[in-house]
Formats: structure tokens, sequence, C-alpha cells
DNA sequence: CGGTGAAATGTTATGACATAACGCTATCGA
DNA sequence: TCGATAGCGTTATGTCATAACATTTCACCG
């Protein structure tokens, strides 16, 4: 059981209810990016029935940064960047089309200069999402190049 | 008919068949991204039916840079940019929540930072999406600031 | 002219991703 | 204890995208 003894739970937003542990630890042991209907198929077993009961934790997860969306995908990883914990950090993402890997980084030079773009237009920025496609290393090195 | 009188349309690629220019005109006079159903429903009249229609020739579009995919609306926008009509060019786009539009632009140093990182890690990238997600001047000055 | 191959098209069916709407339950502070 | 807030479970539905197959169009060439 999650989150059960050993502490008083007093308002911490941080702490994960029973499907939100479930979801990220999913994602947690996947070798790379799962669809919500994915991870709903490896936790029929431990009780969930409906799309929603995954979609809900996922936004969870996602709110506070501890798991991320990658649109050009519609799929989730977990975070890779303790960095992201407090839900506003910026994070880009290579994803490879040979193998699925998702190699999550941040780059503060782009950031800087998305945000300085927004400053100067009066756009209020809220997120930004950043997503690399293309082939990893490993698999540039092993099949035809 | 489309594309009949005036150009002998010998091979060239740029030429864009009937689908693709009904297509590529209605995302011209749509104010904001549309998506291909959206599409769809626009073009009823003109003899459009399926989805595949709508998909096959958005396809061509975002192939030669002639339109753009919106990956966190799963939408459609028409290319703001000349730049882009080679196909290569890396374009950003600004969405604005409140009133749907979107500002297309490009940020050669971000361009820059991002293909830096793939160089430096061996990822051979072909594909970046950069999406800005928040409230436009416009938007921010009229309504509940 | 008539054949040929590539690309585009039309159509039906299906798959994949996501949310609306409802009612119930657990928890916590006043 | 009571009311508020957040989470949960379920059904139904909505939205986005592609598979598969038959047909049409058209530049090209013998
Ligand atoms: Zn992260
Ligand atoms: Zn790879
Ligand atoms: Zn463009
Ligand atoms: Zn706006």
């Amino acid at each position: 059981m999650a989150h059960s003894h050993d502490d008083h739970h007093h308002e911490r937003p941080r702490d994960l209810t029973r499907n939100q542990d479930l979801v990220l630890q999913t994602l947690n042991h996947a070798e790379g990016p799962l669809s919500a209907y994915d991870i709903l198929d490896k936790l029929r077993e431990d009780g969930l029935r409906a799309p929603l009961q995954v979609y809900r934790a996922l936004d969870k997860l996602v709110e506070q940064g501890l798991a991320h969306r990658l649109e050009s995908l519609s799929a989730f990883v977990c975070c890779a960047d303790a960095g992201c914990h407090d839900g506003a950090r910026t994070a880009a993402f290579a994803i490879c089309s040979g193998c699925g890997r998702v190699d999550e980084f941040a780059d503060p030079e782009v950031v800087e200069r998305l945000a300085a773009w927004a400053q100067e237009k009066g756009f209020g920025l809220e997120r930004t999402t950043i997503e690399l496609r293309g082939r990893c290393a490993r698999c540039l090195g092993s099949s035809t190049p």
C-alpha cells in the first residue's frame, strides 16, 4: 500500500493516490512512452477497468511534473529530471523513431529565448512543448544508416 | 476543376491537386487552426465525403511546408512563412488558449541550440516541434487579467 | 494511338485516443 | 456531525486517424 504509515499527510498534494501510484509505477517500469490504453491494459489485473481512471491519474501526475505527455505521440513518459517535480520546469524530449526511446533534457538557453519572444509579443506563456523526432545514436549505429 | 486552364502542369511537384487546393484554401480562409474533420465539414458541398480525403491532402501540404500540424491541438494551420515552403524550415507556434489564434515564428538561435544538442548526442534529427501555449496580448488585454 | 506505371481518389470499415455525465465514497477541517 | 473537496467507478459517447481495396487520372513512351 502506498502512502499509509509514517506520514500524517496533512494537505501534502505530493502524496499520490492508489491509482496515481499504479500509473506512475507502470510508466517507471516501461522502456518507452505508453499510451493511456497501454497503461490501462497493464493495470487490468490491479482492478482498473476504464480509460478515465488512467486519464485522471495521468492528469495529476503531469500537473505535478512526475510524468509528461508527448504531444507528437499521444503518449506518456515518466519524468526523468527531478527539476520538473515542482511542475514549472520546461523540458525537451528527443524521441527515437527506431526504438521508441525518449531522452528528456532541459536547455535553459532555449527556454530563455522562447520566453523572450513571448515577453516581446506580450504573450502570456503558460506551457511549452519541445519535441525532437529522429533516430538515436544506438539506432543509427546498428541498422541501415 | 482546379488547376486546369493556363498552366501546363509539366511535372511540377509544387502543383496542387484539386483536393489539396480545396484543403489549403480552407485553411487559408480560417481564423485559426482546424481539425481534419472541421475541414471535411467545410468541404462537403465541394464533394468531399470521407476523412481520408482530407488527411491525404493534409499530408502532402505538410510535407511541402504549406501547412503545419499543431501536435498539442491535433489540428492544422496554413503556413504563415514563405521560408517553410521548401519543407525543411523549423517553425515555432504560439497558440492562444483564449481566442485560438496561432502565431508562427522562427528562432534560428533556438533551432541552432537544439541541433547542437542532437549533434552532441549523436541523435539524427529529422523533425522538431515547438509549441507555446498561453494567452495572446489581445486576450490578456481584454478579459480577466 | 494505346499501353503502362505512379499518384491521386473514393468508399467502407475499423482502430486509437479522450471526455461527458452521473452517482458514490473517502477524508478533513469547522 | 456536517459540509466541502477530491478521488473513484461506470456507461456512453465524442474526436482523431488509418487499413484495405477498388477505381480514376495522367504523364510518359513505344
Ligand atoms: Zn521532467
Ligand atoms: Zn533508437
Ligand atoms: Zn511555416
Ligand atoms: Zn488570444
